[in-house]
DNA sequence: ACGATATACCTCATCTGTCAAGGTATTTTT
DNA sequence: AAAAATACCTTGACAGATGAGGTATATCGT
């Protein structure tokens, strides 16, 4: 199955943040990162994910360089602030009660 | 906590087709036991609520009438048509898929 | 050697859902 | 009589996602 993106609207940089704590990684990579964890179920645009970088970082959630121009193409590194750490840890848990409350509403689970 | 818009987009849809299972109602108090049920976390703006009504209306998902003019204003009913019972129970099985994956992207968990 | 594919970056116009603001009307509460 | 709750609806503006397009290098198969 794959993830409409509509539902995944709105948590574009939370996922990004995520991948970014376990280390400064580029674009390409985290975007191939992100789907493998989603098992293909889901995997960004690119125009979504450059979007987002250049987001991210107006917001100070991210930084980002150049990487050493070694064999291959150029690539920028981003990592992750101490904002952006903060806004992860908000977001995850405004994640566990958006399960919470779309349980409720969707599957009409009694909280 | 409160939800925020950005996260719930994509759902809307899928949440007034789940109230419509419990059967007819009308707008007013399908979006107060929307927020009832949410505890208070979440609730539409109306003209989110009348948007979605619409574009669930022409798609074919819900079917709508006026109510008996009894005392009170007049109320505008909806009913869950069986197209609407269907993409109900797909939107569902997307919902139980996408906690999953989003519980992998964001909280980093083994699948 | 050469074409295809993968890696790697980026921009812009367009589309869609949300919603602030505004409007109308009736009933109930203070 | 005023205020609040009930109940409906529209419009313009905004923000995030993305199709389409562009640039450049490295690797792989033949």
């Amino acid at each position: 199955m794959s993830l409409s993106a509509d539902i995944l609207r709105g948590h574009t940089d939370t996922i990004i943040l995520a991948q970014l704590m376990a280390g400064d990684s580029y674009g390409y990579e985290i975007n191939k990162n992100i789907s493998q964890r989603a098992q293909g179920a889901y995997g960004f645009k690119e125009a979504t994910l450059y979007t987002a970088f250049k987001r991210l970082e107006q917001n100070g959630m991210i930084t980002s360089y150049w990487g050493d121009d070694g064999p291959g193409a150029r690539r920028r590194y981003y990592a992750i602030t101490e904002a952006g750490m903060g806004q992860l840890a908000a977001d995850r848990r405004e994640w566990s009660e958006t399960k919470q409350v779309l349980d409720a509403l969707i599957l009409m689970k009694e909280g």
